[in-house]
DNA sequence: GCCTTATTTCCACAATCCTCGAAATAAACT
DNA sequence: AGTTTATTTCGAGGATTGTGGAAATAAGGC
């Protein structure tokens, strides 16, 4: 659940971009049954090939998982990422003193039982 | 508190760099006291002229704010944009079914009195 | 084996980004 | 006014990024 720095960094990156984050919150809202690439390439109007790319981009970040159902590729958010990073950007905040921000942000997701990040 | 989506991906850009995430997240470690430019610029062993870069890149993104002490310009982190930022990212997690993530993440973080985000 | 469907890789071009020394601006003090 | 301190703007170069059609790969059905 830990995070260190450029894998942050990557991950926001990731999320820079108006089609991936389009993308990553299409799939944050679709849950653990997540979307077939097709899926999503009709639902956001987005080119294959283009959407290819961006998937990767995400995927490499460690804010997709990717499972294959027949000839479809299903992607689904990773619940653990998105909290290691949410948790990261407000690690210590306000010096750890009365800030009541969710420090260990333990949000019992529901996750497949795949590795998460 | 509502964030849209260019908005999000200019916050997420800004944060997606080494330096400009590093300057972010011990700004929201320095809470509403905030820290002037220069003490950032050593603190993290930036020159002054790139800090002066990536600050005016978080402000323009609306994630740090900015005033005036003495001849010191002090920068502090935006809460209210860190958590509208958060808050869109998780929207309608899981469907906005049973999923426990923090939906109108109401925290109450220090913040001084001026315009927020 | 062949055809269909689903998705990815290849490619090259345009656009944007990061860096940091040097010069410019801003504020305070004498 | 002149000096010192704090910070920003300028500028140019190298590196990285997003795009989408066409061709390649992967899986399943007949």
């Amino acid at each position: 659940m830990e995070m260190k720095s450029p894998a942050a960094v990557e991950a926001l990156g990731a999320l820079a971009q108006e089609h991936r984050l389009a993308v990553f919150r299409l799939l944050v809202q679709a849950g653990e049954e997540g979307m077939p690439a097709g899926a999503i390439a009709s639902a956001l109007d987005i080119p294959n090939s283009s959407l290819s790319f961006h998937l990767a981009h995400l995927t490499r970040a460690g804010l997709l998982q990717q499972r294959r159902d027949g000839r479809s590729l299903i992607y689904t958010a990773d619940y653990g990422a998105m909290n290691a990073l949410v948790g990261f950007l407000m690690e210590n905040c306000c010096g750890g003193g009365d800030c009541a921000a969710p420090e260990a942000n333990e949000i019992p997701t529901a996750q497949p039982e795949g590795k998460s990040a």
